[in-house]
Parts: C-alpha cells; structure tokens; sequence
RNA sequence: UCUCCCUUAGCUCAGUUGGUUAGAGCAUCUGACUGUUAAUCAGAGGGUCCAAGGUUCGAGUCCUUGAGGGAGAGCCA
C-alpha cells in the first residue's frame, strides 16, 4: 500500500478510501485519539483506535515522539476539531520513543522558550514553530528562484574558497591545510603561504558580488544564492558567522532600475508567502498576537504578521536620498530633543536609531535610501556627478533594518582605478575585476539580500537564530 | 568587543529583611475514566538553587571572579 501524505489527505479528503499514513505521534488522548504529524503540514491527522479491539501492550507503544504506521478508513469526524479521521484498523510501532526520555526534550507535548529549543536544534524541526519557520524558509528560497527565473536572471555559483577579500565586506574565515601545530615560516619570520593548499592565503568568501559582476557583464543578468560567513565578533539577534546570501547583478541597470528590481523583488516573495504557506503563516500569525500580548503597549506591533506582510506587497516604498534622510532626521523630535545618541549631520554614517525613526516612527514603511556619501561606501559604487555621494542604496524594513544594501557600480575605469588608490586597496590584486572595465565595459548594479532577514520578517521570528537550521555564531557550533 | 538583565525540578517560573524540612503550574510515572482536542480526576516520584571563592552563628538570598544565555549597541546582510 502505498503512504499518502497528511497535507494532500486533509487538502482534498476522500471520505471512505483506505489510506496508509506514516508520521510522528504528537499526542495519544484518551487511550482512543491519535495525533500524527509527517512534516507535509502543520496540521495533524487524527487517528481513532477501538482500543478495546487492541492489544494493550501494543497501545502502550504509542507515546510522543515515536513513529507509526497507520492503515484505516477515512471517515467524516465525529468531534469537532477536525473534519476527517481515520478509523484505525492496524498500527505499527516504527520506532519507539521513551517517554522519560522524551520528558527531557522539546517534544514533550507543552510550550517552550525558543531559547530552549535552540538547544536542542536536533530535535526542534518536530515543533510546530520550528516546522512551521522552515517549511517557510524553503518557499522564501523557491520563490527567489523562481523570480529570478521569469527575470531572466541566470542562477550563478560564486566561490566559497576566495583570495579576495578586497571588498572589506568583513572579518574573514582562513581557509588552510597547514599543519598549525608546525606552520611553515619563510625568511622574513612569517607563514609561508606558498606551502599551503593553493599556494595563497585563502579565505571563506564575505561575498559573491565581485564574481558576480564579471558573469553580469557577459550573460547579461545573473543572481547568486549561497552560503557567507563573516568572523566578526557579532552578538546580536541579527547577525550569523554563516548565512546565506542572494546578489543579483544586472547589465545596463542604473540605481533607478535597481531599486525597482529590489522593490519588485522583495514584494513577490511577500506574496508568494501569502498565497502559498497559508496554514503555517496563520500559525505564526497567531503565535506572533500572544507574544505581542506580552509586550508593553509602546513596544507592540500595531500590525499582525499577515499584515505586516501585506502592507509591504502592497505599499509603495518610500525612496530619498541620505541628503534628504539626514534634513528629515534634523528636523524630527528626538533631534530637537537631544534623544538622539549619535550625531547627526552630513557625513557622517546612519546609526540603527536613526534608521528606526525613519522607518517605525517617520514614514511607518520600508525606505530606500540612496546616495551616501562615498567616505562611508565601499570603492566600487559608481560616484555621483556631484563628486561627493556614490550610487548606493539601502533598503530598511521595520523591526529588522537594513535587509537590502546595494549600488550601480563603478564602469569607468579611470574613477575605480582611483577609488582603488584611495581606499589602499592593490590594484594588482584586483586585475581580473579591472578588465571587465577595460573591455567593453557597461552601467551595471545589483544588491545583497540578507536571505535569513527576509526569512525573519515573513515568520515574524526575532532572532535569527530561529531561522536557520544550525546557526553559527561566535563561541557555539554545535551541531 | 561594550552596557544592562537572567541562571532554582525535564520545562516555565515564585521564593519576603539572610533564619525550621526550597514551592507552584505544566511535563513524567501509577490508578480511575473514556468521542478526546496541549483530555479530565486522584496520587506519587523528581533539586550539585550555574561554578569557585568570600562575608556571616547561619547564604537560593549579600559580595568578588568565572562560565552560559538573553536584550541593546558597534559592525553589517
């Protein structure tokens, strides 16, 4: 007999079929009801045993956590919670799992902090939290597939392993085979690096984006999607040594067609959650109500999750420059009222406070902000006619800040030589980046999206350790 | 890395001014019951009070140091 999934059963439910159904056992009440999950939805299929036609120590198997095999009659519900249960003719115990032990885990059938659950990252996938965030996570992964698909965009597989680190994106992971009990020195006293695995100093990559631009400027439009890590030494429930992150870059693209791509971008996946993770964003919606109940009123959210998502899909963002953001911020309440930490006036870089009022207080909806002055931007974002600003942007999202940060980069090959100079980065290191510039080079730009971000602002989850799988931050890699 | 907060039963937490044998809810176990919805009722078991040191007649409670976790900041996506 072949097992039918618990989602495509209670999706279209046929009354009096015999159906086989596998999955883990979330409760056993009453001696009678059956709670079964197999991950394929949040929602559980109710099995119903006459435990009086069944041996008891066969019924005594049926625990949380253990695994089962059930064969029956599907038939209309004679309770309330449910509109189908199957009427259990067998069950088979696949494994067992003991209760004293389960006692000890986050499986045992009542509510758990997520720190909790963090714990036991092994274990978590079996809540409905956790299952409800990844099954999430995996339609955020396919929807940006799939968008850039019916872009035009190719999927593109920048390196892990790199030399270049020249972007200063960050603090990077080395990446040898050196025996580090016996490093190699050479005569000036220092690790010979030519002994290593490639003959260089390597590291795990801070980002795609340079590759990616040389692939752009040949196949016209492409995308990355792949893991990032940083050894920075963030402590914050927005930051991973390892996440994962997409770079789309777009020949013959100006700042303005980006912010349109990344505006377009960020509203289909929005919408794709809506319209296909239903049950699972209804829970997390529900979840995300209670935890807001909690709150003190100053600090709740006047939207639901749901409407939280809506209100991005269907809102225009509001776009200006770093000019206009930091006229709007010296003009705003706390401002006047010295409530402001970190300075405020041209120049100098946007601190989270002041991108918080901008998004939560002054405007209540994601920004674009564009055109920062090129001191706080990386060397290859395109300068602006006024000499003063490049062409970047970033993109702001309530209660997650920056989401988003991109540019038009820098096609003329003159100014990047210079920027180069400027910023003490060497040229030579950078030949391969400088020769697009030199063969028929084109306006381009393209952007960053901070994939675990956008999983937290549609799950509604807070820290960004509860949407990866097993997240590596400083002083735990576990798992 | 900095600031603040937390660490007591499997989990979530209470524990008064430093004072007898450290408590509750949930979970687990045993029994009862059986169309339940995180079932219900009765009972039972369960503690290195994060670690080390100190103050004190006496420390879960006060002090010092350390470890782990959380929130915020910096850095960024």
């Amino acid at each position: 007999m072949k097992r039918e999934k618990i989602a495509a059963i209670l999706n279209a439910p046929k009354i009096g079929e015999k159906v086989l159904v596998k999955g883990w056992v979330r409760s056993f009440r009453a001696n009678r009801f059956i709670s079964i999950n197999d991950g394929s939805t949040i929602n559980n299929i109710q099995a119903v045993v006459e435990f009086e036609n069944f041996d008891e120590s066969l019924l005594k198997r049926i625990t949380t956590a253990s695994s089962v095999a059930v064969i029956g009659e599907l038939v209309e519900s004679q309770g309330k919670g449910q509109a189908v249960e199957i009427k259990v003719e067998s069950v088979e115990i696949i494994g067992d799992a003991n209760p004293d032990d389960v006692q000890k885990t986050v499986m045992q059938p009542k509510k758990h902090s997520l720190e909790f659950l963090r714990e036991q990252a092994h274990l978590r996938f079996r809540t409905n939290t956790v299952g409800a965030v990844f099954r999430i996570r995996h339609a955020v992964s396919y929807a940006i597939h799939k968008f850039f698909n019916d872009e035009g965009c190719y999927y593109l597989h920048t390196p892990i392993i790199t030399a270049s680190d020249a972007e200063g994106a960050g603090e990077t992971f080395h990446v040898t085979n050196l025996d580090m009990e016996n490093l190699p020195k050479n005569e000036e006293g220092n690790i010979n690096f030519k002994e290593d695995f490639f003959g260089k100093k390597v590291n795990l990559t801070v980002s795609g984006q340079l590759e990616a631009e040389l692939a752009a400027l040949a196949l016209g439009q492409v995308y990355t999607f792949g893991p990032t890590f940083r050894a920075e030494n963030s402590n914050t429930s927005r930051h991973l040594a390892e996440f994962w992150m997409i770079e789309p870059e777009v020949a013959f693209n100006d700042l303005k067609d980006n912010m349109d791509l990344t505006e377009r971008f960020l509203k289909y996946i929005g919408k794709y959650i809506l319209d296909n993770c239903k049950d699972d964003l209804q829970f997390l919606n529900d979840r995300d109500a209670k935890e807001q109940q909690s709150k003190p009123q100053n600090q709740r959210n006047e939207l639901s999750l749901i409407e939280r998502i809506q209100f991005v899909v269907e809102n225009d963002f509001k776009r200006l420059t770093y000019t206009e953001a930091i006229e709007v911020l010296r003009n705003s309440k706390p401002f006047k009222k010295k409530k402001f930490k970190f300075p405020v006036e041209w120049g100098v870089d946007l601190h989270s406070e002041h991108e918080r009022y901008l998004v939560e207080k002054e405007f209540k909806c994601p920004v674009i902000l564009t055109d920062y002055p090129a001191e706080i931007k990386a060397f290859y974002m395109r300068q602006n006619d006024d000499g003063k600003t490049v062409a970047a942007m970033d993109v702001l999202f309530p209660g997650i800040g920056e989401i988003v940060g991109g540019s038009q980069r820098e096609e003329r090959m003159d100014v990047l030589k210079k920027k180069i100079a400027d910023f003490n980065i060497e040229e030579e290191e950078l030949w391969w980046y400088l020769d697009t510039r030199k063969f028929g080079t084109v306006p381009h730009a393209g952007f960053g999206l901070g994939f675990e971000r956008m999983v937290m602002f549609v799950t509604g989850m807070a820290n960004i350790r509860d949407v990866i799988p097993f997240p590596r931050t400083p002083q735990n890699a576990e798992f």
